[in-house]
RNA sequence: GGGCGCUUAGCUCAGGGGUAGAGCACCAUCCUGACGCGAUGGGGGUCGCAGGUUCAAAUCCUGCAGCGCCCACCA
């Protein structure tokens, strides 16, 4: 593909690129057996707690987890390493639903369902599964790095976790705040449980809207319906029509015909049918919508039911018993064609909702369930988010929070699976119900002996609510508990902000007594490049430890990520070539590292620093600044401008400028001993600090680095946090080494635009003002050495002769000698340099001319623009002045 | 129907009132002793559109459009 000569690659070991696969699982190991990631009570330390988000146990990494768990790993290291106490708790959720759905998938396979099995023995099988898969997510979340504390491991079903959810249902239950009784809720007739609001997968289908009349009892015209279920109809109990259409006034209180079923039912009028749409008349199922169960709740009137658990007529409905719900649409839709009842028949786009899980449509449907009211725990979690106690990260989402708050409904917290926490409640025969942990001897209420325990579980996001305080050992005011709680940060993704997060602050409220952590941080959503949604059933999933072991290791992954993790963004684009940008960057630091090494030969980091040289203060002083720069970057949760800075600083400054200035001192025969210390001081400091800052994001490479430097510690993962050090920034050497550096860019592009070899030896003039002319004097080895100069004339006397080119930066002209052949080159540039300066010039002396300008604008704008437009007429000049020698 | 986010170079994205930035890609040159997963130089954008505020707008305000996400019981 490429034409691009290429220089063959050195074979021998010390020249190959960097390995992260051979490093990356040595340094995890060596870190487990340390035991740097466990963290255990201690007073004299403060804590820094992140609970992980628990993956399914039937989950396996994907690119988001990838995402999330870099950034709780880089969080919990760089508080680590600045003193704090950090714990990451790991953990797996049963994930009630989502199990059994893979269960019966397998048993499915069998031609079983879990009802062949029975409660017990899909127990059995679900549990047998767990142990042996259940634990796959950690070996992946172990290869990317995750410095969890694997000695806490908890799963939501391990016995003191399960009495902990049991213990909150109790508590709530007997404050009352639990209520019990046949409720209309969303109905998965493939799973055969209740589904909460949340959990419902809206998706928008084509389907049809079916007029239909209701003739009047009294032999009238009766109304139009329109209704997308026609099937319904046949537990219709009334019309409904607002009370303020006058269409249908006349109507109202007498009856009309339901079709087929030939039954006569009222036309009621309520405000909540629209007269806007379909025909302004509202068929009214109460058994089978909510709203009309609303509305018939309040009218009074009977609940219907015509289809079973299954989604299949019921016995009753005559010729359409036993029919799947959709065909039995099909069939009563033709017979009231048939009857000649059908007016007409529309398209119509309409929203179904699917179960979030199998993507079976759920049906509204009537069942006994277990509700939590939400009303009183809501508040103290509105306020405590309100008045900041708890703040999220993109600010933004913190009104999405309020906003969900403040509307809350009731949760729906029973479902009719087995895998997960039994309601703790025991029937007896005459309808009476006792909570508690044992079933009691007998009925509290009527003496009865024969309890049933509740067959219902509970919502899987109930007993993931409690998981800040129920990993600590609550309800038990345990050491742990008391240190560790509340919890640092959370991290985690915006589509479980209501599922998990409203209800952890809920629950850490209602039961650990204060907020389950202080901060929230959403992350993005990780995309593919077409910006769709990666995931497994589009086909468009990713499997990052894919890339880990193709080569690009997982320190590329997260520092590939966390480039990219901004606020400004709710969602993450990945592609493949990221990697390539990072393990670039990953070799690049490995390479300057092993430079670094070569010239540390016989340092002494005890015999003390300096004398620093001005490149040697410009370095610590860009390192000083950008220990800032992270540091505050981590704290405000801008994880790209973290991973940014430390790019550009390593990359740019460290390597293309420290490293090549370095050179020329360290390849000199004459250097002195104590230069010489002192550019090895420089070298090891700042490149150790720099590693260390680092480290969060990339904890093997840095690790491996580290480690190969003279008088590193134990290891970089307890090494401490570098701490800005004002004293190292140096205005003074950033101006000076800022002129030295446009002097050589000004050399080097103008050898590039005369075409000379990078080999070809060249001598440039510089004329500078005094102070700068002595800088420059000071360093002209290094402006020889990275020009490719055998010589550098300085002085007025050697600038602007003729035959030459040059420009002006920095208060500094350079010139350099043309060649008779590359004239029409150097004619060219000048030109180009000219005009753009006449530009420059113009623009600025129009502003300057304008006195609104000159008025209104800032002092120092306008003092800004004089200096320029004085630097300009010299630039202008002086460009003019080569040109006109040139010719 | 509401709400939120995004729209800047071919791609992925920073920036956020005072002369448009990075990485990759592209072009040119280079087998320079840490690195070709490299070095140096360079080309490329009227910052989605239309108004407004301002001496000055990519940046603030309003409206619009496109894309994406979320909430909502419209049959």
């Amino acid at each position: 593909m490429s034409t691009r000569r290429q220089r063959p690659a050195a074979q021998d070991a010390e020249h190959r690129p960097y390995d992260p696969l051979a490093v990356e699982p040595r340094r995890y190991q060596e870190w487990l057996s340390r035991g740097y990631f466990h963290a255990s009570v201690d007073p004299s330390r403060k804590p820094f707690t992140i609970m992980m988000p628990l993956p399914n146990i039937t989950g396996t990494l994907h690119m988001g987890h990838a995402l999330n768990h870099t950034i709780q790993d880089l969080l919990t290291r760089w508080r680590r390493m600045q003193g704090y106490n950090a714990m990451w708790l790991p953990g797996t959720d049963h994930a009630s639903i989502g199990t059994h759905v893979v269960m019966e998938r397998e048993l499915a396979k069998q031609g079983k369902t879990r009802f062949d099995l029975g409660r017990e023995k899909f127990l059995e099988f679900a549990w047998q599964w767990k142990e042996k898969y259940g634990g796959l997510i950690y070996n992946q979340i172990r290869r990317m790095g995750s410095g969890c504390d694997w000695d806490r491991v908890t799963f939501t079903m391990d016995p003191g976790y399960y009495d902990a959810v049991i213990e909150c249902f109790l508590r709530l239950y007997r404050k009352g705040y639990i209520y019990y009784g046949k409720r209309m809720i969303n109905w998965c007739p493939k799973d055969l449980t209740s589904v909460s609001d949340l959990e419902v997968d809206y998706q928008t289908q084509q389907s049809h809207l079916w007029y239909v009349r209701y003739r009047g009892a009294d032999g009238g015209d009766g109304v139009v319906i329109a209704t997308q279920r026609p099937e319904t109809i046949l537990a219709d109990v009334a019309v409904a029509v607002h009370p303020a259409d006058a269409r249908y006034a006349s109507l109202i209180g007498r009856e009309v015909v339901v079709p087929i079923v030939n039954r006569r039912v009222p036309v009621i009028a309520d405000e909540r049918v629209d007269p806007a749409f379909g025909t302004g008349a509202l068929k009214i199922t109460p058994g089978h919508d909510p709203t009309d169960n609303a509305i018939g709740a309040d009218h009074g009137l009977p609940v219907l039911v015509i289809l079973d658990e299954h989604g299949r007529m019921t016995a009753d409905t005559g010729r359409y018993a036993a029919m799947d719900r959709f065909m039995a649409r099909e069939a009563v839709a033709r017979d009231l064609e048939d009857a000649g009842l059908v007016e007409r028949k529309e398209p119509y786009t309409t929203n179904v909702g699917l179960c979030d899980r199998c993507k079976t449509v759920l049906e509204p449907y009537i069942t006994d369930q277990w509700f939590c009211r939400m009303a009183e725990l809501a508040k103290p979690a509105i306020e405590v988010v309100r008045t900041g106690r708890i703040r999220f990260h993109p600010e933004r989402w913190t009104g999405v929070y309020l906003n969900w708050m403040e509307n809350i409904h009731d949760w729906n917290i029973s479902r009719r699976l087995w895998w997960g926490h039994r309601i703790p409640i025991y029937h007896c025969g005459n309808g009476h119900m006792a909570a508690g942990r044992e079933a009691p001897a007998r009925c509290p209420k009527c003496g009865a002996t024969e309890l049933r325990q509740e067959e219902q579980i509970l919502d899987t996001w109930f007993s993931s609510a409690a998981w800040p305080f129920a990993t600590l050992g609550w309800p038990s005011q345990t050491p742990d508990l008391t240190y560790f709680y509340p919890t640092s940060v959370l991290v985690t993704g915006r589509d479980i902000i209501f599922l998990w997060v409203a209800r952890m602050i809920m629950f850490g409220l209602e039961f650990a007594g204060d907020v389950p952590f202080t901060d929230v941080y959403i992350n993005p959503t990780v995309m593919n490049l077409e910006g769709r949604r990666m995931s497994k059933s589009l086909g468009t999933g990713l499997d990052p430890l894919d890339y880990v072991e193709q080569g690009y290791g997982a320190d590329a992954m997260r520092f590939a990520l966390t480039l990219r993790c901004s606020q400004g963004q709710q969602d993450l684009r990945f592609g493949e070539k990221m990697l390539d940008d990072v393990r670039n960057f990953n070799n690049k630091i490995w390479n300057a590292s092993r430079f670094v090494r070569m010239h540390l030969e016989g340092f002494d980091p005890s015999a003390g620093p300096g004398p620093w040289s001005v490149i040697d203060r410009w370095i610590r002083s860009r390192y000083a600044r950008i220990i800032g720069a992270v540091t505050d970057a981590l704290e405000s949760f801008d994880f790209d401008k973290a991973a940014r800075t430390l790019y550009d600083f390593v990359w740019s400054e460290f390597c293309d400028w420290y490293l090549e200035l370095a050179k020329v001192d360290l390849y000199r025969d004459d250097l002195p001993a104590e230069r010489r210390r002192a550019i090895q001081h420089t070298l090891w400091s700042v490149l150790e600090g720099t590693l260390r800052l680092l480290h969060p994001i990339m904890p093997h490479l840095t690790e491996e680095v580290w480690q190969s430097l003279p008088h590193a510690g134990e290891s970089i993962v307890i090494a401490a946090w570098p701490r800005p050090d004002d004293a190292a920034v140096d205005e003074a050497a950033e101006t000076q080494v800022g002129t030295l550096m446009a002097v050589v860019r000004a050399v080097r592009s103008m050898r590039a635009d005369l075409g000379l070899a990078p080999t070809a030896r060249v001598a440039p003039s510089l004329r500078a003002p005094r102070d700068t002319q002595a800088l420059l004097a000071a360093h002209r080895d290094y402006l020889a050495a990275l020009t490719r100069a055998s010589q550098i004339s300085l002085g007025d006397g050697a600038a602007g002769q003729p035959g030459t080119v040059g420009t002006v930066v920095e208060g500094v002209e350079v010139s350099l000698r043309v060649a008779e052949a590359d004239r029409e080159r150097a004619r060219k540039r000048l030109q180009g340099e000219l005009s753009a300066a006449h530009a420059d010039l113009e623009r600025t002396t129009r502003k300057l001319a304008d006195p609104s300008f000159v008025s209104r604008a800032p002092a120092e704008v306008v003092a800004e623009e004089r200096r320029r437009e004085a630097e300009l007429r010299v630039r202008e000049q002086v460009l003019s002045g080569y040109l006109a020698a040139l010719r």
